[in-house]
DNA sequence: ACCTGAACACCGTTCAAGT
DNA sequence: ACCTGAACACCGTTCAAGT
């Protein structure tokens, strides 16, 4: 019996958009991506096959309203770190920390998040926007470094770009198994990751 | 009617695995990811659908097969590469350079290789080497420029992890059209990423 | 050994219909 | 407006059978 006030159940399974999004992250982390399907998500929900129809137009819809809610969550994340840190230094560190964190903590919806079903983003302008927002909160934070004197020069938007793709390649090869080999930790990964950022390759 | 030598022609439709391994790569190619199943692979080699099990376990060890070739092919491309250039600082631009245009000359192969259904590898030990070699090919890259001092000490297994995982984070991104807003070629951020990782974004 | 046809349990999506 | 049941064209996989 749900508990909810009258004026938020518009029909008798509550708010079926959201129930049906709470069903498909359940499903994606218990059971996998493999078996999110429209189908299974209305099973879980307690209505019929063809009632997701009402509120997602298809599949990819449904996936692309789970991959935005993670990019969501994870923004917050992010922005939590990044007011714990002491210097913009150690700000930047955590932030790195807490997007890593993130994405070993909820691997499946990570992994939505970057998927093929979605990485067309045509007709899903709400996921182009939120996710977009995460390259403008990392570009914000390389800016706030570079006027602190703690970064050089350069265009931050590009700074940001690598310093995403730092991150993102870092916990994909980690999520794929593929960093099991290097007899170093995760935190140690970033450490070394951002040791290279800040400071290059190149012999001092 | 196939030109094979008789000895290489097993059963009537020639090297049905490698033809299903051909017909895959089509699909993947001109239908896109969501249309590569075993019945359409089928269909396309001219065999029954169940035909493809004689050869794959199932749906898995195709795109296994598929993800592997493309990782045989990237380490030629990228070994190539290594050999045209002159001082080794060049050679490693060469190969970060090969690395990018194969994955987006084949972005239904490359993600194919990383993406979800062959994330878990677990009995996939031929895929895992493949993979595996990829990191060993930029390990010993790193490890030859630290012997010719053109970078500083350190495990060469840990600098090889950062350096492919923004490689692959770059791709990633510019796959998903999630650098798009940045105003910058594929080019200029690959050049950017280089530098980063040579010299640092620490002010000098 | 290699391939086929029928069958089962799924799936996305559409459509007419119910309240 | 919101939801349902039946239907269509798919899919992965298994099984008995054919050469």
């Amino acid at each position: 019996v749900p508990k909810k006030p009258a004026a938020s159940r518009s029909y008798h399974h509550g708010d079926l958009r959201q129930a049906l999004l709470d069903a498909g992250l359940w499903i994606l982390r218990v059971e996998g991506p493999q078996s999110l399907s429209l189908r299974a998500v209305a099973r879980r929900a307690g209505v019929s096959q063809t009632a997701p129809y009402r509120h997602f137009a298809d599949r990819r819809a449904l996936v692309a309203a789970i991959a935005q809610d993670g990019f969501s969550r994870m923004g917050d994340a992010m922005q939590r770190a990044a007011q714990g840190g002491e210097t913009p230094r150690l700000a930047l560190k955590n932030v790195a920390r807490a997007y890593v964190d993130f994405a070993h903590e909820y691997p499946a919806e990570y992994r939505v998040m970057f998927g093929p079903e979605v990485s067309d983003k045509d007709g899903l302008d709400d996921l182009r926007a939120t996710g977009g927002a995460v390259l403008g909160f990392v570009t914000a934070a390389i800016d706030g470094l570079q006027r602190g004197g703690l970064i050089g020069p350069g265009d931050p938007a590009r700074i940001a770009v690598a310093t995403w793709a730092m991150l993102h390649g870092l916990v994909m090869l980690s999520l794929d198994g593929q960093t099991a080999n290097v007899g170093a930790s995760r935190d140690e990964l970033v450490e070394e990751a951002t040791r290279i950022m800040m400071f290059g390759m190149a012999p001092r």
